[in-house]
DNA sequence: CCCGAAACGCTAAATTATTAGCGTATCAAT
DNA sequence: ATTGATACGCTAATAATTTAGCGTTTCGGG
């Protein structure tokens, strides 16, 4: 299971934080907070993470620089499959669905062209 | 803002496993959660869920049954917009390409031919 | 009608999570 | 070298979560 399901919600949304942008200092973090604590609260948590063996951490100048210890795009993807588990009944399609019919379209037509293409591409090697 | 996002943990595994089953009694609830609690331990999650008004329930026969106050579908909207916020620096292209690359292939040849249906009608509409 | 099984709610206890206080270290500029 | 500004970690407090105990209610079958 995707080590994320465990966390508290603090924990989660300091490691959406830091998904979010690869890595980050603590003052970035502190302004993606919704109710940000202060510096030294996150300092801890971060430490508990820390613990926890899901961030690590490399100084830069005179500050620590956080980032995830797994990688981003598997735990995306499981974090994908969770959503579409939990919302959509495990169906991908069901998720693209809902996803076009969004109001706030934020797909262009661009990027859907390059989506048809990729699953052409992955029908092609299905075969 | 998603009212999923401000849940304690187990809140959320609670509501996780009732969006999922679409509803869901205490004893399906205590099915789905890792390290259940008791049944009684679970009450009292939800009776604190009622009080946010994130659940209400009926009741069928002895039981109690409980199920979301806002729909599914929207709340799946959400949840996708965030993790594809959060993994996939927005785009939903590049969440599609993670899950076309996944190992375990859920997508069958028919989804991927209807996703493409899907794409297509919603270019047609953008025009 | 009475009993046992199963479900419930209230409430208090225990565990976790979250936060801030406070003293220390580092760095750059004077 | 001294000062000021910024970052840090440890630790203890506060607050929130999570849990179980216990008495009550409900329902179906004898």
């Amino acid at each position: 299971m995707s080590q994320h399901a465990n966390l508290s919600r603090r924990e989660r949304q300091i490691m959406d934080s830091i998904y979010a942008r690869g890595e980050a200092t603590v003052l970035d973090i502190q302004n993606d907070l919704p109710n940000a604590p202060t510096p030294t609260a996150i300092r801890t948590m971060l430490r508990i993470l820390m613990e926890k063996s899901v961030v690590r951490r490399h100084k830069a100048g005179r500050e620590f620089v956080y980032s995830p210890t797994s990688a981003r795009r598997p735990e995306g993807a499981k974090a994908l499959k969770h959503v579409i588990q939990t919302f959509f009944e495990g169906s991908f399609k069901q998720a693209l669905a809902a996803q076009l019919a969004s109001e706030d379209e934020t797909l262009t037509d661009d990027e859907l062209r390059d989506m048809v293409k990729l699953i052409k591409a992955a029908r092609a090697k299905g075969n």
